[in-house]
RNA sequence: GGCCUGGUGGCAGAGUGGUCAUGCAGCGGCCUGCAAAGCCGCGUACGCCGGUUCGAUUCCGACCUAGGCCUCCA
């Protein structure tokens, strides 16, 4: 079982929209693993590309200093978020050979021709081209909003490798000295690492046209017409105030940023909160939406903190097994924790508690400490003083004081401080989203 | 203009041809010194108009509307 992912082009830091299919496919890699212990799951890096080269020169380095700086703030950035990192990322720089050898055999084959420096796929050559999303060429002519330039047979076509000038980076190659176009290098990439047809290849809607089309004309020529894909899985876009989250829009939310203001597993849990097909509007409501949710599931988790796990690995609930293996239904999922920190709340036994932590491991939830939750951002917090106040506010109940009491806790609320009486005395957690 | 998706209760968001989504928020009750948490209960939800059907939110058609792709883009 192999699975593709297109991952980032690394010139900038990523926003949360760019997170939606890495975490999505994450938690689809969880489950094929269960299945098929042997997936291989690649998630390249882009790290050639007009724009890493725009923002190399403009701050005057090698555009080995931006792709590296950027793919490690990437990986971090994936981290938080609870996504494992793949088994294979490819880097497209370190794959110029099988690009090269790939384009050689498109030429070859009458698929591609060379044109004052360049190479160009001959999209003419092979009928299927739109077949994946539904154009015919015909009208994406018409179109005109492809770039024509003398060099091309016909609008349509797309480069494969293109010349450099002495201040770009560049290989050596029968053509000169250039580099490889954008979406030769995905399907060179996982040929190299997962064979002529992978089974699943992911990405975002956004890439159905031009992108994975390409990746098909080109691979599926190249590799005499065996099937590239065997099934495509898009993840649809993040809205924010109601447009496409995009760099171009200039409407992003840094995944760096969102992190130092709320907890990873909220920003995880919004993006799993709706299929992923479909659109997701992202806003702070929803997060906050988010966090109130993993509130309750980290309370039933604390409730139970002194009851001990059963030995031997978590168990996956059934039922959100079955979420996820229909069509990779997160919100079922989700639903199905509900359930499941209900039964835990009131069985309180060892096996509920196991389940509902299993479960939102297939999911990549509920992966830290119930008590380390509640007091996240505990560092901005003087604890010994919120103690010390629960300490008097206790002295003050016993003596049945409650005005006194009652005034603590409001002081405590200033300091976002909440509080609750329990049969094991009086617990505090931060509230801060 | 062409090609796609969507429009579900205050919000988020699944799903289904005919008794339940789920969560968040809200309301009432129990509990509590009072709260919080928890528990119990509540709210005439499926864009609009036709059609098919014994019955449609669910199928079909038109319309309105939102978004995506057609150019870099997760």
């Amino acid at each position: 079982m192999t699975m593709y992912l297109c991952g980032p082009t690394v010139y900038n830091y990523v926003h949360i929209g760019n997170a939606r299919g890495p975490v999505v496919f994450d938690v689809l890699a969880r489950l094929l693993r269960r299945h098929y212990p042997q997936l291989v799951y690649a998630r390249n890096i882009t790290d050639v590309d007009d724009k890493i080269n725009a923002a190399a020169q403009q701050q005057g380095v090698p555009i080995g200093t931006i792709t590296e700086r950027f793919a490690q703030a990437y990986r971090d950035d994936m981290a938080g978020l609870g996504v494992a990192p793949p088994d294979i990322e490819p880097h497209a720089t370190t794959h110029i050979g099988p690009i090269i050898t790939m384009i050689e055999s498109l030429l070859d084959s009458g698929h591609a021709y060379a044109a004052e420096g360049h190479v160009l796929f001959d999209v003419g050559s092979f009928p299927a081209y739109g077949e994946l999303s539904g154009r015919d060429t015909g009208e994406l002519i018409a179109g005109s909003r492809v770039e024509v330039a003398p060099y091309k047979r016909s609008p349509g076509d797309f480069v494969l490798w293109k010349p450099s000038t002495p201040d770009l980076p560049g290989w050596d190659s029968p053509w000169g000295i250039g580099r490889p176009g954008w979406h030769i290098e995905c399907s060179a990439m996982s040929a190299a690492h997962l064979g002529d047809t992978i089974d699943i290849h992911a990405g975002g809607v956004d890439l159905l046209f031009p992108h994975h089309e390409n990746e098909i004309a080109q691979s599926t020529c190249a590799h005499g017409g065996k099937v590239f894909a065997r099934w495509w899985m898009h993840n649809g876009m993040l809205t924010f105030d109601g447009r496409k989250m995009s760099k171009s829009l200039g409407n992003v939310l840094l995944v760096h940023e969102l992190l130092k203001l709320h907890p990873a597993e909220a920003l995880r849990l919004r993006l799993l909160s709706g299929h992923y097909r479909q659109p997701l509007d992202w806003s702070d409501g929803a997060i906050a939406q988010a966090v109130s949710t993993l509130d309750g599931w980290y309370r039933a988790l604390r409730d139970l903190a002194d009851v001990e796990l059963p030995a031997g690995d978590l168990p996956v609930p059934e039922r959100v097994e079955a979420a996820l293996c229909d069509d990779l239904n997160t919100p079922q999922a989700l639903a199905e924790l509900s359930v499941l920190a209900d039964a835990a709340r009131q069985s309180g036994t060892a096996a509920a508690k196991a389940a509902l932590l299993g479960g939102g491991a297939l999911l990549g939830l509920l992966q830290q400490n119930a008590e380390a939750w509640f007091k996240r951002g505990e560092s901005s917090v003087d604890a010994a003083h919120v103690e010390d106040l629960l300490q008097q506010r206790q002295a003050a109940r016993a003596a049945r004081d409650f005005k006194r009491a009652d005034a603590i806790r409001d002081e405590l609320a200033a300091m976002n401080i909440a509080i609750e009486d329990g049969t094991q005395g009086t617990r505090w957690s931060v509230q801060k989203s």
